[in-house]
DNA sequence: CTTTGGTTTAACTATTTGGTTAAACTGTAT
DNA sequence: ATACAGTTTAACCAAATAGTTAAACCAAAG
């Protein structure tokens, strides 16, 4: 994937869109101002002239890749539909997510590695995803009898890897199982519904 | 210079073992040989009068996480056990493999993304994890009514993704749930009978 | 004692890289 | 035409970094 020669894109628009390309690929410290540069059809004296530093510029784009992430899916937690129905709906609305935006969960989550203490305080001010109302329906649901006991972290995090993992595993996983790019997005496509009766077998009273 | 039972490590030895720590933190690209050379105790000099490139160090701690990271569970594919004892053993062995090597897995998937054609043929010169015979005992399992439809691949991916995950993800799963270290690796205790369970769950007819 | 292999010290080279600068150029709006 | 923001060119600087080199050091083996 080029990056798009549009001449309606403004510099600044098309400088964004080499960075993003270019850490997404090659991370913080892999990716090369020049690099950048390149890609976005300008020079690098350009480049610093709209953007003073290397950080500055990463910054941007990884908290626009950290807020892709970790959508907003609040409204979704909070909506007071049916257990079952919120999690076809989240495992749908994840994947689907991660279809438009495959490699931004293993960018995202190397460079949070690679760093962690600032990722906590610089991403989330503070707002935290509302996972508390989740995790009290989730008791609820249990308390009814109407699922088998699950701590909600177990719950959430096997959603949440199930949506996920295969992006950031995609290299390994096509390679072992001999898929083309297509065949991957097809098994990926299917998991938009598979993943969700797949929890829901395994939690139903 | 025979037998030498060394108390201490050898120097060689030192070597990858800081090599491991800082490539694994940092990845290829934000490692220093000098950090190497720091937290092996020695001098860069010596560094490279053992290991005459960074890539050839690399190469060395790479090679040697990945295969970590693909573990050696053949012999569990291929036995001979009924389906859901062997997912059972599976998902023990790799959570224990992952508690072990809590940092692997988002290292070599990093490196892998950075690299992918590269990879498929350093790591796995042609031998691929029999992957084949387990798909076909899952076929089996499958027309004998043991279990639902479900293709392989999506099992497969299921399962190992809910062991994996969890460590790529721990900085951001801790600071979710507000966890410490010591309340993570409970849960991944937990997760040894747990995910195996609910994986059973999810497919028994 | 002498040799030798591992080790240190410290300086050095070559290259990469982030970032700067100044001058010239270009199109558009005043 | 003129002014100006955006852009290019091309050189440059300073720091970081991989890798080298040579001399000295040291402990153990012969």
């Amino acid at each position: 994937m080029v990056e798009e020669l549009n001449k309606d894109q403004t510099t600044e628009q098309k400088i964004l869109a080499a960075a993003r390309a270019v850490f997404i690929e090659q991370g913080l410290a892999g990716a090369r101002m020049q690099d950048i540069a390149d890609r976005a059809g300008i020079n690098k004296a350009l480049l610093h002239y709209y953007f003073r530093s290397k950080e500055k510029l990463f910054d941007m784009v990884f908290e626009e890749a950290a807020m892709k992430f970790l959508p907003r899916i609040s409204i979704l937690f909070e909506a007071d539909i049916p257990i079952f129905d919120k999690i076809r709906t989240f495992v749908e609305h994840y994947i689907n997510l991660m279809m438009e935006n495959p490699f931004i969960p293993i960018f995202v989550l190397n460079e949070v590695h690679k760093n962690p203490a600032e990722f906590i305080t610089r991403i989330w001010g503070g707002r935290m995803p509302p996972v508390r109302e989740f995790a009290a329906q989730i008791q609820r649901e249990i308390e009814a009898g109407n699922i088998k006991p699950i701590h909600p972290f177990h719950l959430m995090i096997n959603m949440i890897s199930m949506c996920i993992f295969p992006f950031v595993g995609r290299p390994i996983a096509t390679s072992v199982f001999e898929l083309s790019n297509e065949q991957f997005m097809v098994l990926m496509e299917q998991r938009k519904k598979l993943v969700a009766e797949f929890v829901i077998d395994a939690i139903k009273a």
